[in-house]
DNA sequence: TCTTGCTATGAAGTATACTTTATAGTTTAC
DNA sequence: GTAAACTATAAAGTATACTTCATAGCAAGA
């Protein structure tokens, strides 16, 4: 698979793959290079690339996902850390989302100019 | 209350306080100047910096948080629109959140080593 | 063939959200 | 009364995550 098809199916940016590789977040295992030195990527890269996106969405770093990653270096239980960190830091987010849109929805309820949440700040 | 005590409080650097309110982030409702130039802050920056926080943590930009409180210049259907834009922003924040827990679920749950989600990549 | 378009690289630029530095005035504790 | 601690400012620096630019080689259709 060329570079521009992994970008539209992926729906990122050509430069992104680049850069996602040159910092090593794309490994080399999913990039072959033509005899023009094109890239050929394996077609695993497409759902690699998910499982990076959602990541990111999710407010990991790309340190983060690295860590995640790449096998070496870490024991399993290293690697359990990062992941029950992980789901800790989303309930929290998940608190605050909830609390954030709590407070937006009293927002709209009462009227917009009272001296509470968002209205009065 | 002095610099000192709402970095304290709050749980954020010095350096952040001024850069909020540099960026206007903080608005001058919330502080004085006593004679020799010193910041009096409000209490009410407390609560504030909480929601400041929060949204923060939660994904929002500074330039969101910054729309979402400033009263100026905007009718309250614009204002009513951005409320309820964020809303829809944070259930699809909540919705994947949820994807990304149970994903790291079901990765704690399975052996790492195997072909799925992080542990192949 | 030749022009348009795709691919490549390295280096510089951008946006966001801060932090650090340099410098200087103010207050407090001993 | 003086040194340590706190406050102030402007400007420069940092980290993260990319994007854009300049340049150049390869490819495919008219």
């Amino acid at each position: 698979m060329k570079t521009s098809e992994v970008a539209k199916r992926a729906d990122l940016p050509i430069s992104t793959l680049r850069y996602y590789e040159k910092i090593g977040l794309i490994t080399e295992e999913y990039i072959l290079r033509e005899e023009n030195n094109y890239r050929n990527y394996a077609p695993e890269i497409i759902p690699y690339l998910e499982v990076i996106k959602n990541s990111l969405a999710v407010g990991f770093s790309i340190h983060d996902i690295k860590s995640m990653i790449s096998k070496q270096g870490i024991s399993k239980e290293e690697q359990k850390r990062i992941i029950t960190d992980k789901i800790t830091e989303i309930e929290a987010a998940q608190k605050n989302l909830e609390a954030s849109k709590q407070s937006l929805y009293e927002l709209l309820e009462m009227n917009i100019t009272c001296e509470n949440g968002y209205g009065k700040y």
